[in-house]
DNA sequence: GCCGTTTTCGGCCCGACTGTTTTCAGTCG
């Protein structure tokens, strides 16, 4: 029987939408699976054994037959009616569904008509007449089509956030600084922190919206003008990112931006609730019979419903509205509120700058604290130190130590955990230094199990004070290895060991979705910037923004301490922190 | 297929843009 995990039960119902999709199923029904997967993804609690046991009534959004089906599913390993489904197309077909301009419509007929089932057999009937000569086909969207398989060869369809965020930014501006624009930001996924981007959503106060979208195609980082009206354009900027203009009236700017905030999701709930009051919520306005409220910002949006204002990291649809009704949000950390961080290296190891330089970037950056954590010995690649090294590395800080007025570097040290658990260092070196982080370098693929009790065992140690980058991951190009989240966060509040949050944008580990749990067990983390040069300080923006999309508030952030409540909390032993 | 404080049937968000259309279907967000 196939391993079912709560990766498997989603993507087995996202896949039943996309086939009903194909057979031209009632939308509504197709909706139902994409709203059950979503569902089961962010559940909050075991799915995977609640659907073997068949426990799964009363969650909203799975009704008889999905309850029948998740039990299926994750109780045999199989589901018949997929199998079923599945069977009536070939597997190739999916892959048009990630061209741009090609939906399941026309996919249908491409496939019905002309017997097209992937991506290479399209490129070679754009070649011939056949296409155009479909109805509701014609010469541009063969010459669509044909771009579209281009991008699809050329570009990713996802950005990492850190990646973008200069660009974002640069762009953002110079809508700003345009004469006719009052108002302005990005919204999206960019907006709600999240850590991969299919795209950014511009969105502009004006009096002259054609002259905004204009002025964005004419942006000289274009490469293709995807579409461009009157209020809306989308352009694809040189290295793939598309980018999306909404031009709208001062008025409207608050709707639009709530709207283009999103999630979907969230926004969906919102409307439903709006209903519920006798309004109607879209991208412009609030209508509807009764009085209708007074709206001047964002806020007044989510106060004429009944809510406290949702911060946009939190908007998923994981309870926030639920909160946000009875005033229980929490009160998100933000970046000013770190004092110092864990977690940098030097040219000691395969960092680019000296301590002197590191310490200097961490004052500038307002911090009264820099942990130095260079790699340990089994990390080669890296110039790992070795026992001496690092003993020399202690003094050398103690000394420097000595200069400094209201700020200190703290010395410590990313230990690799071993294949078996056990650490790089002896016990009685990493009692020498201030606090260490344990991190996993080597050996990704062990089953889930054997990771997991690696792991368990490292955090065991009273040595260990954080775990980091818990899953190894590296944002669109390598897999978190396998490990039973639920047990490192449940480990990790029984030992009292901190979870760092890494901050490099490439990892953003342990992912946003498992700090709300990790929180209500209190477990603290340490938003870490993993920086191998002072500039990479500034990743730290990124952990704050990722934090708070966890719902993190100061008090779960270690480094929102001053360095004199720092230096209490390392004296303790674990079990008293 | 799901849901319910107008409830067990009849709704389910909806507007902008494009291309192929002659009034609209498909896609996207």
């Amino acid at each position: 029987m196939a391993d079912v995990t709560r990766e498997s039960l989603v993507s087995t119902l996202e896949e039943i939408a996309l086939l009903l999709e194909l057979k031209g199923e009632n939308p509504f029904k197709t909706r139902a699976y994409r709203n059950g997967a979503e569902v089961v993804q962010n559940f909050d609690g075991d799915i995977v054994t609640r659907a073997a046991e068949n426990d799964l009534k009363g969650i909203k959004g799975i009704g008889d037959a999905l309850q029948q089906k998740l039990h299926e599913l994750a109780s045999t390993g199989k589901l018949a009616y997929f199998e079923d489904l599945r069977a009536e197309f070939p597997p190739t077909l999916f892959e048009l569904f990630e061209l741009q301009g090609l939906g399941p419509k026309k996919i249908k007929a491409l496939y019905d008509k002309l017997g097209i089932s992937s991506v290479a057999e399209l490129k070679e009937a754009c070649e011939g007449k056949a296409i155009s000569d479909l109805p509701g086909f014609g010469a541009k969207t063969v010459e669509k089509i044909l771009a579209a398989i281009g991008n699809r060869e050329k570009f990713a369809d996802r950005f990492r956030l850190g990646d973008v965020a200069p660009l974002a930014e640069t762009l953002l501006e110079r809508l700003r600084d345009h004469p006719k624009v009052s108002r302005s930001a990005i919204a999206g996924s960019y907006r709600r922190s999240k850590e991969t981007l299919h795209d950014l959503d511009f969105l502009v106060a004006t009096k002259e919206p054609a002259g905004l979208t204009r002025f964005f195609t004419e942006f000289p980082e274009v490469h293709e003008v995807i579409a461009h009206g009157d209020t809306k354009a989308s352009i694809r900027l040189e290295n793939g990112l598309q980018c999306d203009l909404r031009a709208v009236s001062n008025a409207h700017f608050p709707f639009a931006l709530q709207y283009f905030t999103g999630s979907k999701e969230h926004n969906v709930a919102l409307r439903s609730l709006a209903l519920k009051k006798g309004l109607s919520l879209n991208e412009y306005d609030f209508t509807g019979e009764g009085e209708i409220p007074d709206v001047e910002e964002e806020a007044d949006i989510y106060r004429a419903l009944g809510l406290d204002w949702v911060a946009p990291e939190l908007r998923e649809n994981r309870g926030e509205i639920e909160a946000a009704c009875d005033a229980e949000l929490p009160d998100l950390v933000n970046l000013t509120q770190l004092r110092g961080t864990f977690h940098n290296h030097t040219i000691a190891s395969d960092g680019k700058n000296t301590l002197e330089e590191m310490a200097a970037a961490a004052q500038d950056h307002g911090l009264q604290y820099l942990g130095i954590a260079d790699h340990s010995k089994s990390s080669f690649q890296a110039n790992g130190l070795n026992e001496e090294r690092l003993t020399r590395q202690i003094e050398e800080i103690n000394k420097l130590n000595e200069s400094f007025e209201d700020f200190a570097l703290l010395p410590g040290s990313e230990v690799d955990i071993l294949k078996d658990g056990s650490l790089d260092f002896d016990d009685d070196l990493l009692a020498k230094l201030d606090y260490c982080v344990a991190s996993v370098h080597n050996v990704f693929n062990l089953p889930e199990k054997e990771m997991t009790d690696r792991l368990i065992r490292a955090m065991e140690n009273e040595h260990v004070t954080m775990l980091g980058h818990v899953t190894g991951r590296l944002l669109l190009k390598r897999d978190p290895y396998a490990v039973n989240m639920e047990k490192i966060i449940d480990c990790a509040a029984e030992t009292r060991t901190v979870i760092e949050l890494n901050c490099n944008p490439w990892r953003l580990d342990m992912d946003w979705r498992w700090w709300h749990r990790a929180r209500d067990k209190n477990v603290l983390t340490s938003i870490n910037p993993d920086a191998h040069a002072t500039e990479q300080l500034q990743f730290l923006a990124y952990g704050a923004r990722l934090a708070r999309k966890g719902w993190l508030r100061r008090e779960d952030v270690l480094n929102c301490q001053s360095l004199a409540q720092i230096r209490d909390w390392l004296a303790l032993p674990k079990s008293k922190r």
